[in-house]
DNA sequence: CTGAAAGCGCTTACAG
DNA sequence: CTGAAAGCGCTTACAG
């Protein structure tokens, strides 16, 4: 039945010689180059791959090269929001110019990153795209690694790697101002103690341009259960914010769900702003107003970059739109 | 600066040297086999690899055993929650095995499905695992590849390629029949239009047991949108069921917005009960009493497929497990 | 227990 | 414009 499952595959050789020529033609003609070749002969290879269904084998091919068609992904988890439309916009983006990606999340204990790193270089991946917060020791191994490599979804420059991201705190900054139009004086904030945050940053320059006080401040994880612990702090606190700009839809979503089960309405008794514009961000109510990320843009940009390897820029910036939705208090269609 | 970025990476002839050995019996202590060792051989080259920091070069590797230490995983969207979660527990099971995952997302435009796992094949991985419904065509071609495949999370038995799955029907059921419990006699579902939906199933047959007529089906695609439009159909229709079964958690999602949209209170209003466990379900108020599929042990079971990629099982079944929250009429702790 | 050598299927200088 | 041949870095039968 399964007497000879994996027939042996056609090479290059077997196309060769159906088209009665040299292996190196072949390649000429399927690598559009090095050297030209003749239009008929062209076309006899043409037509031998065809009949023949022959498909390059991609290891044989990498081991020559010295580099495969595939882009490593080191992402934290592909599992949150953000990151799993990170990673499919990555995916389309690769395609589009012929690459894959061979995915990979860091999240895990007993692995070492800096291995899953090297691991990665030993496939001889054409490129690495970081979408996770290296610590500098991983950093400086990507960089004697020799491999081109763009950080993306992470704040500002990193130095020695290309990035690419969003202005977090131009984009809070409005999602706040667009909180403070509503007439609220009391706003807080939610996202991640990482040192430094730029939405941090820009909800701070908001208020203080408004010359309002800074509302609660509270440091959680970027998950949903974060953002329920921060909501749970909110309403315990002596003093409960009209609002709140979250750093993340998925905390803004954590929030939501504790508001809704201690009886808070959303946006009467206390409104919400977040960042990211996640489809899920959509799908809740009330939905969310939120500083859109244009995941699209960003991965062709890093594709781009990966591709191109130049020396020359380094930080890709982008900016979010804020989508106005009914968590604020806007009242859409 | 950048002078010689990508430094020459050091080779197994580079360990032979430096060890004072033979470069098969670098391959020898490094595969474990096929030859045994000396334990001061093994020892001095161990000692080499550690030295000069020598990595494989899977390339090579893979041209040489006609096989990458890779898998190819086809999903049909990435982003949607119950396959992010199932990518996720994918690459960990893979990578416990020393290998990696090539993510491809089958929603493309402009790009055939069999192109796609041609593709892969072409990358020479190990294994492909299919994450999506493949025409008969398509699977047919997997079939004549002759490559270890597996299709997780779809329906039953698909034959002629291994499965791994979870008992639709019966976790259909056991959802359905809690709704019962709690005493509507009046209930939906809402589920996809495929020809066959195991899910659908379940429903029918709880409903039958329990002497109840069926309540409004009603079709629709598996996502956010999906839900959203579902609910709208079931607020319009003229007698609104007392309760849902969802056949996903992001169905049963959309939904919820919906509802909150239009003023009608779950549980009060309308119950619900949906399909998937994954973390969003738990993060929405009320909270997804749902059906939860046992996600790392069906990726374990994959990988364990593919990598022993015998012919003797086919199907492998799972149970769920219900989940017990407020979405149904529950009081949690 | 160890090694010399062929082979995997490509790419690409080098000749013609 | 085309081809013969070396080389990429592994694995593994085959000798010893």
């Amino acid at each position: 039945m399964h007497a000879d499952r994996r027939p042996r595959s056609v090479t290059r050789a077997d196309v060769a010689r159906y088209a009665g020529v040299s292996t190196a033609v072949v390649s000429y003609v399927l690598n559009d180059g090095p050297k030209a070749v003749a239009p008929l002969t062209r076309e006899r290879v043409l037509d031998a791959v065809r009949v023949l269904g022959y498909r390059p084998n991609a290891a044989a091919r990498a081991l020559s090269m010295g580099s495969a068609d595939m882009f490593g992904l080191l992402v934290h988890d592909n599992r949150s929001p953000f990151f799993a439309e990170l990673c499919h916009a990555l995916d389309q983006a690769s395609a589009d110019n012929g690459r894959s990606l061979l995915i990979v999340n860091s999240d895990r204990e007993q692995v070492a990153t800096s291995e899953q790193i090297r691991d990665l270089v030993s496939r001889q991946i054409g490129g690495l795209i970081i979408a996770d917060v290296l610590t500098a020791r991983e950093q400086s191994l990507v960089e004697a690694l020799g491999i081109p490599a763009v950080v993306i979804g992470q704040f500002g420059e990193t130095d020695g790697l290309h990035s690419v991201g969003v202005d977090f705190a131009v984009g809070a900054r409005g999602a706040t101002e667009h909180l403070i139009s509503h007439g609220y004086r009391d706003i807080g904030f939610a996202g991640s103690a990482a040192r430094y945050d730029e939405r941090e940053r820009g909800w701070r320059d908001a208020l203080s341009a408004a010359g309002l006080p800074l509302g609660p401040l509270v440091h959680v994880p970027f998950t949903h259960q974060g953002g329920y612990d921060a909501a749970m702090q909110l309403m315990r606190a002596p003093r409960r914010p009209r609002a709140v700009l979250a750093a993340s839809d998925q905390i803004a979503i954590g929030m939501l769900a504790a508001f809704g089960q201690h009886g808070l309405r959303v946006p009467d008794d206390i409104a919400i702003a977040s960042f990211d514009g996640t489809v899920a961000a959509e799908f809740v109510w009330p939905r969310l107003t939120t500083a859109v990320q244009p995941l699209e843009q960003m991965a062709h940009a890093t594709v781009r970059i990966l591709l191109a390897s130049g020396d020359d820029r380094r930080h890709h910036e982008f900016a979010t739109e804020l989508r106005v939705r009914e968590s604020c208090g806007c009242t859409v269609a």
